[in-house]
Parts: C-alpha cells; structure tokens; sequence
RNA sequence: GCGCCGUUAGCUCAAUUGGCAGAGCAGCUGGCUCUUAACCAGCGGGUUCGGGGUUCGAGUCCCUGACGGCGCACCA
C-alpha cells in the first residue's frame, strides 16, 4: 500500500491521526522518522551486564549509542524519562537533561517521541539519584516511529488481539517471548538427543498425491503444472518408510501436517508433528527413546523434570512412566472383561449407558478405542503409555507377537491429552495390501478418512523395509504439556478466521 | 455443524426498569531536574460489531448477519 498523500486520514481515531502528524512534523523538519541505521555501540543487556554493579548516582565516564523501543516515559519540566526495551526483554532507562541537550533537542523530545517509538540515545552511561541504570543523552532520534498507541501495559490484552495480534502480545508480555524461545530449545533439544541416537532429519513431502499415514480428512489443492489433485499431507509416516527401505535406517522428520477438521483448545488446522523411525526397533525400544526424549527436552529447556505449568501446578516427569494395557484398563473401568472378542454390539451397550453415541459404521475396535478414551484416557494425569490396542483400526502396525487380535502400539498420555503414538511397524508388502484393500471398502461405506491404497508405497515395501519401530509426536502438545498453555500459546500464528 | 454467552473510546472495562454513553490508563494543553501505572490544573476522544424492526425514546427489547468464547460432536 502506498499513501496518496501526506494528508492523515480525517477518520482515523485521534491518537494514530496525532502520531502521524508527527511523523509529518519531522519529515518537515528534515529528520526522517526511519533512518535507515543508526550508531549503535552496545545491546541493552551489554550494557546490564558490564554495569550490573555501578553504584547509584555514579557517572561511568563512558559514552555509548544505544536503542530500545520506549515503553515508559515521563517528561517533567526540564528533566525527561524513558525506558527502552530491547527485544529479548532488557530494560535501560534514558534521561535527558535541559542542562545537557539544551532547550530546542529537550522540546521535541517531548513533541515527538511518544509510546512504542523505536529510538536511538548516545550519551554517558551513569545511575540516577534512585539508582536506575541509565544513558543520560547529549543526542537521540527516534529510529522507528510508531504510528499506532501501545495497549495499556498494566492490564492483560484480550486473548483474541494477542493471538491476531501477536507482535503486540510479544511486545507487551514476557511471557509470550519465553514461550517462542521455550518452544525453539525444545525442538533443538529433540534434534540433538537424535543426533546422539545417529538418526537424520529428512524432509518429505507436504504436497501429496493421495493422502495416508493417519485417518483424517485432508486438505485438497491443485497443481497448475500437473493439472492435477494433491493433497496437504496429513501425516508423513509412508515417505518415511520409504526411506528406511532406501537403508537411512535412523530417521526423523519434524515438520507442519494438515488436518481439515475443528480447531479448539487442542487442535488446530496446522500442526507440528515429529515422526521418527528405526531400524531393528520395535515399540518398546521407541518407548524408551520417546521418554529420552521428553524428559531431556523438559531438563534442558526448563533445568528440571518437575516443570511448572501456566496454572503454577508443578508436573513431574521424573521415575518409570506407567503402562496400562488397552484392554485390561478398560475391563477394570467398566467392572466387565472386555476382550478383542467382545461383541461390537455389547459395546455399543456400555457406550449407550454412558450416553455416547458413534456413527454406525464404528466396529469393534473403533468403540474400544472410543471407550478407552472416555473412561480411562481422558482421566490419566500422570505420563502413561497405553499399548496393545485392537488390530483393526491400526492398519499400518503389525499385530501382536502373542495375540494376531491386537496391534503393537502405544499412546503416550501426559495430562490426559494424548502426546504421541508408537509402533511395531508392518513391513509384511502382502498384509499391508490387504489391510488396504479393507480401508478401500470402508471408504465404499462411506468412511472419509479411510486409506486409499497407495500403490508407489507398497512396492517400496516389496523391496524389503526391516523390521521397525515408530513414533509419532505432536510438537505443540508436547509444548503444551510441558508448559501447560493451550494450543494457541504454543503455536505463534495459529490459525483464526479473517478480521 | 448444534446449543449457550459475548462484541461499548487507542487498551481494559462500567452503564439500575427502555430515559443525558462513563471510569482508569493512554492522548492533547500548561506546570514540575530523579520519574518507575508520578503529581497538579484544564481539554478532547464514541457508527455502543453490521443491517432491519418495536417504541415518544434502544447500548439495553425483537429479527437477521459477522466475529469471538465456552459446551457438545469430529480429530492428534
């Protein structure tokens, strides 16, 4: 957008029409309102730390530009104040003294600095009479002048501008900085435990011709060149394996999937997921790399293993996580035995007396799925994995060494929000075709978030893919659990519908 | 997608039964050389989310649309 003319809009509320007359005061004056640099000698924090100690009411002796944008001022007659932010937090109060800048420099100042203006101050560094660490200036400019009015610093910004707005709530809260800063070191700590671990990160496609990997309803674009349907990729667990028949037997990707379904306090329409795989594993020794990982992330990013969360409750990761299994936890919690056996209709009974509906299609393992949750999984606080879920509704795990009726796969449950999900991978090429061919006659039935057969996929198997363990992580729940913030604090722009 | 609640100044929020639309901070003018949400004096600032209706009179009641929050459903 380019302005028409100089001329502040007639319409625009009086603080932003004021700010832009400024602007236009300066730009007359000849001083341009974003210079394009300016003499900066020290970051704020340099300058914290090389003067932690100056004792109040002391002139260092030394001269230093530096810049902040201004989040307090307070002007008196000849005397002004203003302190400046840097953007890791760090505050260094300027002071402008009559006696120093003399009357015309002291005078703008006042006129024109106001609120959220970037700007610049060369002078001495010395400490007040009330002892703040300060740069009493001999010159300033602004370097950015803002044109909009800083919300109110003393009361808490309403959650929707902080998520539409989210350089005002990184600007304002210290909070929401720690969380972007929280967020990059544990993906950093997550990378490095694989380093250790000799995996490599691959990047695979996001833009695919079929969707597979997860049951969920895609997102659908179309290319131009190929003139052709794809898919935003719900998950990149076959490309994965691909690559683990390809012999990069150590492997992860950590990169953004998309699900077109509902977004609510724990799920949103993009979302970061890890996947890794390994060769010669199986879910119990991805188990064990799932907890490294966690518990190493929470001690690196946070200095221990009993993280606090938003609420100020203390969450401990620390001792041998529990495991339940699937169906016995479930037997316990209904007082039934419940078996791979029990009737889809029996189930749909006790789904009935605990007023649960599921669509008709929903067999057996679908409602044992669904009935765990409800009575088991969404009252599980401490971490626990779930294993050995029923076979059907895993159609790319293999089934269980002991029972064919189960699948070998975990849930990993922090605060009854379910983190990740692990497996015994098929690699059978000929079990993996039939377990297809039933997710294309559920598809048939009406099923819109079965498999279609991926047929570039099942010849990759046909090559041999070893036997495998893998893991499937959501980043942002990870976040959330370790931080206890909701889904929109974990993610930096999450998705909201257009102002 | 369904139900309930909400949307008022730049920001955060008030407004009795339908009866002059307000406060704090922010802003503007003046004063103040040590302020930290300073203080003193004065002044501005509103499409009460949009559209329609009822009424002498609507922020308030009715209809409708947009956006948001919560609950339910689907999902990780």
């Amino acid at each position: 957008m380019t302005a028409q003319s100089g001329e502040p809009s007639e319409d625009l509320p009086e603080q932003m029409r004021i700010r832009r007359e400024k602007r236009e005061r300066m730009l007359a004056r000849g001083v341009d309102p974003y210079p394009v640099e300016v003499e900066r000698t020290h970051s704020l924090r340099q300058l914290r730390e090389k003067y932690a100690d100056l004792e109040t009411d002391t002139r260092s002796g030394e001269s230093v530009g530096i810049t902040g944008r201004v989040r307090f001022i307070r002007n008196t007659g000849k005397l002004c104040f203003a302190k400046l932010v840097e953007g890791d937090g760090t505050e260094i109060q300027a002071m402008l003294s009559l006696a120093e800048i003399g009357e015309e420099s002291l005078a703008e100042w006042k006129a024109e600095v106001d609120l959220g203006d970037h700007v610049f101050v060369h002078g001495e560094v010395i400490t007040s009479k009330r002892g703040e660490l300060s740069v009493l200036a001999d010159g300033w400019r602004i370097t950015s002048k803002a044109l909009r009015p800083l919300p109110v610093a003393h009361k808490d910004l309403a959650e929707e501008t902080r998520i539409r707005q989210r350089y005002v709530d990184l600007i304002l809260r210290p909070q929401a900085r720690d969380t972007v800063r929280n967020r990059a070191a544990v993906v950093r700590s997550l990378r490095d435990t694989f380093e250790e671990h000799g995996y490599i990160e691959v990047e695979t496609p996001m833009l695919q011709a079929l969707q597979g990997g997860a049951s969920a309803r895609p997102f659908v674009t179309h290319s131009n060149a190929f003139d052709m349907e794809l898919f935003l990729r719900i998950a990149p667990e076959l490309y994965l394996k691909r690559c683990v028949v390809g012999g990069i037997e150590r492997v992860f990707e950590i990169n953004r999937n998309f699900r077109n379904e509902g977004s609510d306090s724990s799920h949103q329409p993009e979302f970061a997921m890890l996947e890794f795989y390994q060769a010669y594993a199986t879910y119990d020794t991805m188990a064990d790399l799932t907890g490294e990982l966690i518990r190493r992330a929470a001690e690196r990013v946070f200095g221990t293993l009993t993280v606090t969360l938003a609420d100020g409750t203390e969450y401990d990761l620390s001792g041998q996580w529990a495991n339940l299994r699937m169906y016995d936890s479930l037997s316990e919690a209904l007082g039934t035995e419940i078996t791979p056996d029990t009737p889809a209709a029996k189930l749909r009974e006790f789904a009935d007396s605990a007023g649960l509906e599921f669509p008709a299609h929903y067999g057996h393992g679908k409602l044992v799925e669904e009935l765990w949750e409800h009575h088991v999984g969404d009252h599980l606080h401490e971490p626990t994995f779930v294993r050995d879920m029923p076979a059907e509704t895993s159609p790319l795990t293999r089934q269980h060494r002991e029972d064919p009726r189960l699948a070998e796969k975990w849930d990993l449950y922090m605060r009854g929000v379910e983190i990740a999900t692990g497996y015994s991978e098929l690699v059978d090429p000929v079990i993996e075709r039939e377990r297809f061919e039933a997710q294309r006659l559920l598809a048939a039935q009406g099923d819109d978030e079965a498999m279609p057969l991926d047929e570039d996929f099942l010849r990759a198997l046909e090559y041999g893919m070893p036997p495998s363990g893998g893991v499937g992580m959501g980043i942002d729940r990870l976040l959330m659990a370790l931080t206890g913030l909701g889904i929109r604090e974990t993610i930096l722009f999450p998705q909201v519908r257009p102002e």
